[in-house]
DNA sequence: ACTTCTAACAAAAACGATTTTGCACGTCAA
DNA sequence: TTGACGTGCAAAATCGTTTTTGTTAGAAGT
């Protein structure tokens, strides 16, 4: 049972139990200072039985850190919803902060933002800006305030303020190729991208991987790009766009998948029967791609691991010695699922 | 521009400027004390100008609080996924956030529990537990570490240690009879109810609501539960339950988005038009509810007001002096869409 | 035997605020 | 004219750690 006399186990309580000063208590515990192998394992014992656990406040103050990370999805005037797929962000979110909370860290999520100033009030130690696209003044202020930071994805433009930069990102340029592959595989004879304007990395990469596998098939890019905010109406609208063209794709790869449920949508509407007609597959996986009709194939980005990983790399940008985290590219997979699955269940 | 040659604008530094000690720069900024108004006023334009801004640490290290709030979707070993609805959780997560830090604290994030221990090693001041299903055992946890709870739903059973309970929720009875109301007008005859196991409050709430409102109107309850993970399947699976029955129902009206959505598709495996023969409605708005097909009506329950209130409470319990914050009641209302617009766009 | 060195620990000084206590100086009543 | 009291501010203690600087005792070197 803790001291239940003067509430919580600090580190005085510790000391005294064991016969030490506080000192000899931090340093036992730090692995700091010269102290027998002895004594430190005797402190690390009584401290452990007492469930002691140092005050964050205190070990802040002495540090100059707050013990707090900062996590934002990336927007701007141009895109003012960033935060696009939801099962995406919830995914990476929920890992991030699971990361964190096992190194003593708190995340602090700025979901949606609306003022320019990041966190407010909140001073955070770093911060993990999601998906940063070209012309978001956050980035800007927050290398000006001098706060590290981490991006999923990568940004557009040369390093601001001549600072290295420290990201985590899919490779979304063999992601692409690997499910454009995918689909001619399963028969696709011409397909089209279905995208969004280039603010982000992702969209730069599977645009640039798209064209490259173009050249190498000798098949005539056919991309459309969904205007506006960012949902399955834009998706429809932009495969509308393809099918409605004289030489239609018979495969389309949308690089979010709510644009994918649009062409769904769309290729519906047209009455194109799916897979045969029209294969479909989206990039990110979710609910509603796993639950559309006909359920829709996905590259699914390992967000969970995406979001570990930038905690990891931002806590030892925080605490490291100058040096930066190399980037982290984390590995794309393909689930398959019934929109593209034509030369199994389609035509026959 | 801010004293650069240290760093950081400190207490001192305003004291510095003004001419005065420390001491009197706190009480000045925080009211308490003894001073002139004159004195107040000059010292807070100087630390204005100065920017200052109080070291988080060192006035949680004095107050013995960590100036962080928590929140977490309830869960249990019976309903492992209590997220249920993303955009419901999102929306009130980014809400909160920003009320959180509107006051100045962090609001951290513990997406999908894992442990029993809530945040890990963070200290939280006080905890949001989002919708707490019966068996949740964080909330004993929180309640024996005396940590203060606001919940959004209301808790089952007794009242945990005595201590009385804040809540902030909707009015899902009035809800229920209103939502039922909406589809008797538009002509339903029989109206089915799609549902989970009723582990959290807005479910008994809806159930008994849904069971009231066939007393008044003499109908014989339809009700179906949805079983396992929450998701379109589930929702498909129960209203097929519903639609397979000697006597449907010519509208559903089901709990949670998800559901609706499941039960959309079970209508059209049916070939059961949409809404001629079949109306659906849904409770929590969402973008997948919104692009349906046909576009789902919904129950809005106004999750960012939900989430700041909550906050809010949260705050007061915290700061207040023993006395418990009143339950908040946060209006709901219906948004129409065509899935439930029988008489104006169906027979005719 | 006297310095010098090192191991093992303790005392004291931060960290940056808040809170408590102390100290002048006026004013007012008796 | 003298205590009592109120006003306006400053000094000092406090919160619980970490970090820096001592301090002591024994070993080793000359």
């Amino acid at each position: 049972m803790a001291d239940s006399s003067k509430g919580r186990v600090g580190i005085k309580d510790v000391a005294a139990t064991a016969g030490v000063s506080p000192t000899t208590v931090s340093h036992a515990l730090s692995g700091k200072g010269r102290l027998s192998d002895a004594t430190r394992e005797r402190i690390a014992t009584i401290a452990a039985e007492l469930g002691y656990r140092p005050n964050a406040s205190a070990r802040n103050l002495v540090s100059g850190k707050t013990g707090l990370l900062g996590i934002v999805v990336s927007a701007s005037e141009e895109s003012p919803f960033g935060l696009g797929d939801f099962d995406y962000f919830i995914q990476l979110l929920s890992a991030a902060t699971g990361a964190a909370v096992e190194r003593g860290r708190a995340l602090v999520v700025e979901g949606i933002r609306t003022r320019p100033d990041a966190f407010g009030e909140v001073d955070v130690d770093g911060a993990i800006v999601v998906d940063p696209v070209s012309d978001d003044p956050l980035l800007d202020s927050l290398d000006a305030a001098g706060v590290p930071v981490v991006t999923t994805g990568r940004r557009d433009g040369p390093p601001g303020y001549g600072r290295p930069e420290c990201w985590v990102d899919n490779d979304h340029r063999a992601a692409t190729t690997g499910v454009l592959d995918h689909l001619r595989t399963r028969g696709a004879a011409t397909i089209g991208l279905v995208t969004t304007v280039p603010v982000t990395s992702y969209t730069r990469d599977a645009i640039a991987g798209y064209r490259e596998w173009c050249e190498q098939e000798g098949q005539a890019p056919k991309i459309a790009f969904a205007k506006g905010p960012i949902n399955e109406g834009a998706g429809f609208r932009a495969a509308e766009e393809l099918l409605a063209s004289d030489d239609p794709p018979d495969a389309i790869y949308a690089t979010l998948d709510q644009l994918a449920l649009g062409a769904l949508l769309a290729a519906r509407a047209r009455g194109i029967e799916i897979p045969s007609r029209l294969m479909v597959a989206g990039c990110t996986d979710s609910q509603a791609s796993a639950w559309a009709d006909p359920p829709l194939t996905a590259v699914t980005l390992n967000p969970e691991e995406i979001g570990r990983s930038a905690v990891a790399s931002l806590i030892d940008l925080i605490e490291g010695d100058g040096s930066v985290p190399e980037p982290a590219i984390v590995p794309t997979g393909i689930l398959e699922r019934e929109s593209t699955s034509r030369i199994s269940s389609g035509v026959s």
